[in-house]
DNA sequence: GCGCCCATAATTTTT
DNA sequence: TTATGGGCGC
């Protein structure tokens, strides 16, 4: 790419005035309102690129702060097709790959080795439950995810260990304020920062370390923050701290979107910013690209109902289309068979690619019933989120190994390797709580632990177990020195092989190829590593790893439907959405209905949110009876459901007053379900909603259906699914 | 120290 | 219905 310049005409010919606004007004705080399918991708990458070019600002002055590595990325794509490859040197990322690499590189002002693991939530709990063990609290009697929870939720609050425990209010609170110091020491003498700390421990950097905050505020002379009302108060602090020195900060983010106030998000962070930023400019981006007035006009009833939310007037640039599909199901079988069927005659009928059309639900178990309808009917998808690939056994296996190698002191990495790989044959629990009491009494690191086993002073283990952690100790330091010298994929090979790992997988058992094709995947990620000159790679590798997205796992794959929560499903848009699951006790979640009315309406925006991803076409399905634990449950249709306006949804399917009953009739609830399907009759007269009169030429069973070829009077010869096409016999 | 078996809990949502 | 974890025997 030319790095010719583009000129100001050129950068803001295709802005609408509201988007052009929020490009220009560049000096001083702004708020950008930004409601879904507003082009707010497009205003912050030309904003992006209008600084660079009109205002000569250098790209290296600019940090934009994304909720997703891939929004990241996409973002730098299209600044680089303005500005070409200065592009790159703009500072993209999220707050916690922000993070991370500031405390890479200043942390150790503030004592934080620079070579520190991230730990996930699985890692966190594995340090919870030792830490209650160890303070003697029954881990059936409290939750450990619970505990988990409510120190996550401290922290998000700049609450740390002291503060919490001077406001103790219940006896579940004392036992948190027990676990809470114990958990973050355990953190420090690991080397490990979890989620939360990466955002605690940046800010600590910048409020205590002169020299960092001093270079930061100076670097970035521009800040934008995306999805800001999804921040909590800690990412508030940060922001706030990074901008400080030139004030020219820039959120955008939409109220009505704010989903994610169960992991501390703050609504009042979007809400008040013109309180705290009092010569704040605002510009509103109302007018939306992306859906049918029919589906704006359902998603603004809906989110309506919300007390507290600011009113506005979405505005849509397109025409008319397709009406809203409402539709009842038996249960959770019938409901994924509805959802192959119409995708199947979606894409005969109107050419749509799988990659067009997503299937949303409230809760990651919905998907399965999905997920084996599709199979069965052989429809390509990918499922975001779920069992994810990095929580499979064989991969936590090389992955603990691997952050071993980097960091000597991640007492969990080397518990996990001790179990699972044949290096650690003989070592048992005994010996690991041997090592790590040490090192909780000694305030020292694993590291140091096993450089000092039988020395005087070092920890008391049997002296079996001295020579066999010798002999791992040696092993690991041996790999240390290797991964200095080979690419990370031959490195990868090495270990396995040093490790007696890949013994595993000479069976030819089908279950253990199936975790060496999944190791086999991890390696193929690290390849882009090979290329990495820098001595850390292999740190590199392992951040990026640890802090990847669900979305970020999305591929571009023309066939593939796309599997997906509400949650992750924010900021993305498909031409065809089914929102499954429409059931009160889902969506909203029995969880939130109980609680507080706030809850409520966060799953009401969470609906919205749902609705405002189609383009297109809107389908919004519902189970009359649902399985939970193998138990038949009865449901009844969402709450949020009746906030629809009935002439923006589909009429229900046509049927004749007499004679023929319509086997798309809803069975009553308790009946039997119905094992036949209608039976059509090569001959027979039919009528079809959209295509009109016909002659039915050919059919073909199929399991549980039939499909029929129908020679229509005015639209030709078509192939339909006998349970999807809506046909009435004359 | 290791492996098997049975009881029991679990499903909100994620960086 | 599935995943986990504790108990127990070797």
């Amino acid at each position: 790419m030319s790095n010719a310049p583009v000129s100001q005409v050129d950068l803001l010919a295709p802005l609408n005035p509201e988007q052009r606004l929020a490009v220009t007004t560049v000096d001083g705080p702004l708020l950008i309102v930004a409601g879904p399918g507003s082009g707010k991708t497009r205003v912050l990458t030309v904003r992006i690129a209008y600084l660079i070019q009109e205002h000569n600002i250098a790209p290296w002055n600019i940090l934009a702060l994304t909720f997703t590595n891939k929004a990241a990325r996409e973002m730098k794509d299209r600044i680089e097709r303005f500005v070409g490859e200065r592009a790159r040197w703009v500072m993209m990322g999220t707050f916690h790959s922000f993070s991370a690499r500031i405390l890479r590189q200043y942390g150790g002002e503030i004592g934080i080795d620079p070579n520190f693991v991230i730990y996930d939530t699985a890692d966190q709990g594995g340090v919870i439950k030792s830490v209650m063990e160890e303070l003697d609290i029954s881990t059936r009697q409290f939750n450990p995810r619970a505990i988990l929870g409510a120190i996550s939720a401290a922290k998000s609050r700049n609450i740390d260990p002291d503060i919490y425990s001077r406001t103790v209010g219940s006896y579940w609170e004392e036992i948190v304020a027990r676990v809470y110091p114990r958990y973050q020491e355990t953190l420090r003498r690991r080397n490990a920062l979890d989620f939360d700390d990466l955002l605690t421990e940046a800010l600590r950097l910048m409020r205590e370390s002169d020299h960092a905050r001093r270079s930061l505020q100076e670097r970035y002379q521009y800040v934008l923050v995306d999805e800001y009302q999804d921040t909590n108060h800690l990412q508030y602090l940060l922001v706030k701290e990074l901008s400080q020195e030139h004030r020219n900060l820039c959120v955008v983010g939409d109220p009505d979107q704010s989903i994610y106030g169960w992991r501390a998000a703050d609504i009042r962070n979007i809400l008040n910013f013109k309180h705290d930023y009092p010569e704040a400019q605002e510009v509103h981006l109302e007018e939306n690209y992306r859906s049918t007035p029919e589906i704006l006009s359902a998603a603004d009833a809906v989110i309506r109902e919300n007390t507290q939310r600011i009113e506005r007037a979405l505005r849509t640039s397109r025409s008319e289309g397709a009406k809203i599909v409402v539709r009842e199901c038996l249960d959770e079988y019938y409901e994924a068979r509805f959802i192959v069927e119409e995708i199947a005659r979606l894409q005969r009928e109107a050419g749509y690619d799988g990659s067009d059309i997503a299937v949303l639900y409230r809760t990651n178990a919905q998907s399965r019933t999905i997920e084996e309808t599709f199979i069965r009917a052989g429809i390509p998808y990918q499922l975001i989120g779920g069992t994810r690939f990095y929580e499979r056994r064989e991969i936590k296996d090389v992955m603990a190994l691997l952050r071993l190698i980097l960091n000597p002191n991640d007492t969990l990495s080397f518990e996990r390797v001790i179990d699972a790989f044949p290096l650690g044959q003989g070592i048992g629990a005994k010996t690991l709580a041997d090592l790590e009491a040490w090192c909780r009494i000694n305030d020292r690191g694993l590291g140091d632990a096993l450089g000092m086993l039988g020395e005087p002073g070092g920890p008391q283990v049997a002296p079996r177990a001295v020579n066999l952690l010798t002999d791992v100790a040696a092993t690991l330091d041996r790999l240390r020195i290797d991964v200095e010298t080979m690419p990370l994929t031959r490195f990868f090979d090495h270990a396995l092989e040093e490790s007696g790992y890949q013994e595993h997988f000479t069976s030819g058992d089908p279950e253990m190829m199936e975790r060496w094709e999944n190791l086999l995947q991890l390696r193929a990620t690290m390849e882009p590593f090979d290329l990495v000159e820098d001595e850390n790679r292999l740190m590199l590798f392992l951040q990026e790893i640890a802090l990847v997205s669900d979305q970020d796992q999305i591929v571009d794959d023309r066939d593939r439907v796309t599997l997906i929560t509400l949650h992750a499903v924010k900021g993305l848009e498909f031409k065809v959405v089914f929102i499954t699951g429409a059931e009160d006790g889902l969506i909203p979640h029995a969880r939130s209905i109980t609680e507080n009315p706030e809850a409520l309406e966060e799953e009401r925006r969470l609906f919205y949110v749902g609705i405002t991803r189609a383009e297109d076409h809107l389908y919004i399905t519902h189970a009359a009876r649902r399985s939970r634990f193998g138990y038949a449950d009865m449901s009844v249709p969402s709450q949020f459901l009746a906030a629809i306006p009935p002439e923006l949804i589909t009429d229900p399917p046509l049927r004749k007053p007499s004679g023929n009953q319509s086997r798309r009739r809803l069975q009553p609830i308790g009946a039997d379900q119905p094992k036949e399907t209608p039976t059509y009759e090569v001959g027979q007269r039919v009528f079809h909603t959209k295509f009109g009169d016909g002659i039915i030429q050919a059919v073909e069973d199929k399991p549980g259906d039939q499909e029929v070829v129908v020679q229509f009077v005015r639209h030709g010869q078509k192939r339909l699914l006998a349970s999807f096409a809506n046909l009435t016999v004359d």
